[in-house]
DNA sequence: CTAATACATTAGCCAATACTAATTAATTGG
DNA sequence: CCAATTAATTAGTATTGGCTAATGTATTAG
């Protein structure tokens, strides 16, 4: 059975488009501090600190304190829980795959 | 580049447990109304409606009308947007994958 | 024809939440 | 040291959004 719990968190927290978009930018970037995330993000450096907690907080990121700055980084398990309920729900892709993560599994052991 | 509002709209709605309980049940059964959806789900059937207006408007599933009642059935292609931005930004299956898409497109051409 | 059923819609209420502004704490440069 | 920088936190505000209750509309049963 799916952790309900799990799914809730991350869906959750991804649905906001700021929170979403600091998530990307920390996709997309090996490392990257607090105030380069604030910059350019729109929302004040108190809003973004309140995002990294609920992306920490999902398990979505991760975070490494050095100095005066706090570098994050994204943690990819933090998505397993949406590939498990894509797998399971997503009709589409259920369908033509059975299982998704069976799947996945199979091309890399 | 990938259509922001879409997923935009997509996550927003999956975001709601309840809304996703009933987006759910709609995959889990072939075609089903609106009082078998209410049934069981602990809202009202104005609620539900609400809820499957939303569905609806995000691509995730579509209607047949009846005589006096309204079928619903899951629309899997609404969950394209959310298969797209996990190719994207989901490092995990990103970094062992390169492109999930173009995966499944091989596999399944 | 009338009552009952199925569904959508609306107004109003309440809780959740994203934001700012301000404060605090810790670190570093001059 | 001291001022500046980085980040987290808090209180307060405004908005969003999900819910109920009620109403409206269409369809079917008797």
């Amino acid at each position: 059975m799916i952790e309900a719990a799990a799914i809730n968190a991350v869906m959750r927290t991804l649905a906001d488009p700021t929170r979403r978009a600091v998530f990307e930018r920390i996709v997309g970037s090996d490392e990257i501090t607090v105030v380069e995330l604030t910059r350019g993000s729109g929302v004040t450096q108190g809003a973004i600190s309140q995002h990294l907690k609920s992306l920490k907080q999902a398990g979505l990121v991760a975070e490494r304190a050095q100095g005066r700055n706090v570098f994050y980084r994204a943690q990819p398990e933090g998505l397993a829980p949406l590939v498990d309920w894509m797998s399971h729900y997503g009709v589409f892709w259920h369908d033509r795959f059975a299982d998704l993560r069976t799947l996945l599994k199979e091309i890399d052991p």
